[in-house]
DNA sequence: GACACCTCGGAAAACGTTCTCCGAAGACTT
DNA sequence: AAGTCTTCGGAGAACGTTTTCCGAGGTGTC
């Protein structure tokens, strides 16, 4: 019982190989007898198409590529469910390749990943920089769509949240709620939305209070770089925590505790991403909710329209809007659970 | 620059394209002069071996499937990680499949897997009843190593870490803390973790304390019935919850802070896998650290050993043994950072 | 009844590798 | 000097598909 090609199929069904293919794919009308034949000849000998071959032959695997820097930072587990679910909706099948922040290993991945003739490539690049060149020629070669985070103007085609937005919504509720002495509590780094997120706080911020003093932090994105950071702006009296991700936010919390401040009473303290250790700290971090599936579903569409024939458009570049989660970080008291 | 072949190289080297091949892939000595020219050649035109067509003429893809339950269930990410590098680090890729906890969406899966010509298969089953047979049946074909979870007795080589001798840490730790109205706060359903963990804590408890009134309450694996668990358990007046995994140890430590009950100086707090937040709660959850590293390298090199011939011996089971994280939930006053 | 036109089926050529034969040298043995 | 080994290279057959090209037969039109 190894595996039954097209033309053990066509043996037992009594006709050519040529039959079998086109009644197994459709590609053109055959005699209802003879394909009767032969879909009960393949049911019979549990015929099942070797992609191998059928990749060779028409220049197409319909694998796709995904690439990303660290599938243990907590925001990705929840992309790679959505894109992985929408990919093989449409009949795809996804290889993974986490690169563990190193954009030489990330190239190495990349390359790999074209030698392997996927049909496409998903990536999020480790570095906005260093990324940028790999990222490149790879996209002179198959259709590519950056996620997340970006990698320099028109590499390629592009799907990600608008961070700018995100902040705004941040600083817009805080201000709300009569915060008024703001610090920025962020990463340094070329990852995209590093830059990007202390470039929409820097204007956010200085469009509520053109006088008042920016306050700013740069470290990492990790839990670390929070709980440092605290210990680093406190002098400086903040009334709210503005941080680059969920990490931060909660190192920040844990610290902030540790001190003896009170949150959100003397300080509220804000994330980025929505992962799902927000909801559960104590107090719960309000955060911007990046919209996962419409993520997914945008950059798989993006991808399918690619492979579709339209090779050669211009490059798209995509944001989508964020959502304000408000929890119990920033209220005026704790509305969350623990 | 489209995609240059053997055929192209050996062109350009003016030699055959069996010498080409031969050169590249090392099967024969070639002469000195003439592997020069074929390198030069390659390089020079770019060339990359269409992994499509290797695949088709050697019967091996060089690509292995990895099926799990949920990406988003927060234990699996580093395992993810972990296999991911050991495959690579050995020339394979990766083709991974989320079934959603879903065992047709599983089957299915494993299907499309088998059909793109995996050389073998890393299966964390989904349900340890119904997943057993799409599993059984993919272990005929190729070699499949089931992870963290079982599948019933026998269908396939299996790695993962030994809950009892976990649970047994887990109890004794908590005894010699002076804990002696221990509840046990698990999963019903069939994933096999759950049954074991029951399993092994009723063997355990009872070996402790003969005379005393087995607590358990049953659920499944999420912070939600943690926190219902409590509820439920707390009028037994147990002084330590011995929860199946570090969601349900979350779920309950939020619960019992909101009921105003002292943790770890009232009710200490046990859970299993230490997934990242664990460390964060507050305050942070003891529990049992899966060896992820280890589990990973177990699975590959069993693996591997499959491919490379022993195709046929007597199915292996690894238990490996797991490590107790002791933290705040379970000490005498909270160690725990915040 | 001749002609064109469909419909259905088969033969065979790709796709880009790997690998098995074979042959032509040269290097040894006797 | 004739034989037997090695060594190096090429020709060509697979691997299992898809797809192009053809032919055979039937149906329609004039």
């Amino acid at each position: 019982m190894g595996d039954a090609t097209l033309r053990d199929v066509a043996r037992a069904a009594g006709c050519s190989v040529a039959t079998v293919s086109r009644v197994l794919a459709g590609t053109r009308p055959v005699g209802a007898e003879t394909a009767h034949r032969v879909r009960e000849a393949a049911a019979r000998l549990g015929y099942r198409p070797n992609q191998a071959a059928r990749a060779l032959r028409s220049r197409a695997t319909g694998t796709v590529g995904l690439v990303l820097p660290q599938i243990t930072n907590p925001f990705y587990p929840a992309l790679v469910r959505e894109l992985t679910h929408a990919l093989h909706a449409e009949g795809r099948a996804v290889l993974l390749a986490d690169c563990d922040d190193d954009p030489v290993a990330e190239a190495e991945r990349i390359d790999d990943l074209l030698s392997r003739r996927v049909d496409a490539l998903l990536v999020i690049p480790a570095d906005e920089r260093r990324s940028r060149e790999a990222v490149a020629a790879a996209a002179e070669r198959v259709p590519l769509v950056l996620l997340d985070r970006r990698c320099g103007p028109g590499v390629a085609d592009s799907v990600a949240v608008d961070n700018a937005a995100g902040t705004a919504l941040v600083l817009d509720h805080l201000a709300a709620a009569g915060r008024r002495r703001p610090c920025f509590v962020g990463a340094h780094g070329s990852a995209s939305a590093a830059a990007e997120l202390r470039a929409a706080y820097a204007a956010g911020a200085g469009a509520l209070d053109p006088r008042a003093p920016e306050r700013v932090a740069l470290g990492d994105f990790s839990v670390a770089w929070g709980r440092a950071a605290v210990d680093q702006v406190l002098p400086t009296r903040p009334d709210a925590l503005v941080c680059a991700n969920d990490l931060i936010a909660i190192g920040a919390l844990q610290r902030l505790h540790e001190r003896g401040v009170d949150v959100p009473g003397e300080v509220a303290v804000t994330g980025f991403d929505d992962i799902p250790m927000a909801e559960l700290a104590s107090p719960g971090v309000t955060t911007v909710r990046q919209p996962v599936a419409e993520l997914a579903a945008e950059a798989t569409q993006l991808l399918t329209r690619r492979l579709g024939g339209d090779g050669a458009g211009p490059r798209r570049t995509i944001r989508l809007a964020p959502e304000l989660v408000v929890r119990g970080s920033s209220g005026a008291r704790d509305r969350g659970r623990v």
